[in-house]
DNA sequence: GCCGTTCTCTACCAATTGGTAGAGAACAAA
DNA sequence: TTTGTTCTCTACCAATTGGTAGAGAACGGC
């Protein structure tokens, strides 16, 4: 059986990364939880302290689903691991769509949490930063700057597998249908920015 | 002078945009306006009112910034048209960046007023992508969906103009100093990401 | 049994929330 | 001056907020 902590740190995470935290409300979640208000403030101090163990909650999992997909895969190869990178954060997308949100949430301008996120993802934003670094000496990747690569392909990759209004005002439903298309563009559109172009291609008529 | 309509939108702007809706009560709005709350509530009859408004607001001036870039740029010339993008959202990014943080506040995922937002842009939106459309059917862009790949383009812009915290995780500073790195990495970025492969190049030694 | 720890509860609180009621200023039109 | 409109104010409200106090249940070790 799942202890109260845990049950309490999912379904926090559930509404935070929905409603955001501002949106969520102590009494909604014990309501939600079928549980006294102050249960929740027996295991968690105050909400801001809910909110970082949330945080690093999500942080752990959003480690361990990318751990799992890049296991296996040649580091050396930068264009595999910014695959695996996509297939996980587009089946987050499907299946755990708070996770993402609370991880938008967390990365909010000026949040209170954000340096503890840096925090405990500083180790794989490290390597991949590192992993880039190497492919960018050896001419394997398109790029001046790994930092500021990485950074960009971040970007990409989580605004399109987040950003659902934007994708509703541009005419693409977000749905299963055209998950697949959708993966499958991003993936062009990055290896078509991270594929170094061959000298002679400049010559060519 | 400037009438109190006007001054209570560009303040609620402010407060939405870097606080937050949920975060920014009337109370202290009227606050800031050195104000009485009811003030605010005579000239929008409640906060969701005001939000909306402040939406209107935020989407006309974002346009009008758009606009006067865009003006005088070929608009066939897609990869001059995403430079002045670039432009004027950094520029934002600096000078204004409570309205960006606005922009992401309204189309958060399940936002009350995305739908909203959307019809304010859905003009730009439109020729944008009938712009990308054309230069896809002509060969002069890479990628295969004109939808896909605007939004490919809006993600990547936005993100790494507006992720500032997620910057900071990455270690480069969201300073003035590397504002200009910053800009010309992206713009080289998305070039590579544009700039069709000439079928020669695969050939390429 | 008894005790200490861990946990969940009821009851309560001061502060803040968005919003209402309605009085009175300011001012132009008559 | 009077009247009507537009605007801003003080006073108030019920509901909700995050959080405290403290009682009791559950339970394993002694």
């Amino acid at each position: 059986m799942v202890s109260t902590r845990q049950r309490i740190l999912s379904t926090a995470l559930q509404s935070f990364g929905t409603t955001g935290v501002d949106g969520t409300s102590l009494d909604a979640l014990a309501r939600d939880l079928d549980i006294a208000k102050q249960s929740i403030l027996y295991h968690f101090n105050s909400k801001q302290i809910l909110f970082q163990a949330v945080v690093d909650e999500a942080a752990t999992e959003f480690m361990a689903e990318l751990d799992s997909e890049v296991e296996g895969v040649d580091p050396n190869d930068v264009l595999a691991q910014v695959e695996s990178a996509v297939r996980v954060v587009f089946r987050l997308a499907l299946q755990r769509p708070a996770l993402l949100g609370l991880l938008r949430e967390a990365s909010r301008p000026g949040s209170s949490v954000a340096i503890q996120l840096t925090g405990r993802l500083s180790m794989h934003i490290d390597a991949a930063q590192r992993s880039l670094e190497v492919a960018l000496a050896e001419g394997r990747v398109a790029g001046n700057n790994a930092r500021l690569l990485l950074f960009s392909l971040y970007s990409t990759i989580m605004g399109v597998a987040t950003e659902v209004e934007v994708m509703r005002a541009m005419g693409v439903e977000p749905s299963l249908r055209t998950l697949a298309e959708r993966r499958a563009e991003l993936l062009r559109f990055l290896e078509a920015a991270l594929i170094p172009q061959p000298a002679i291609a400049k010559v060519a008529p």
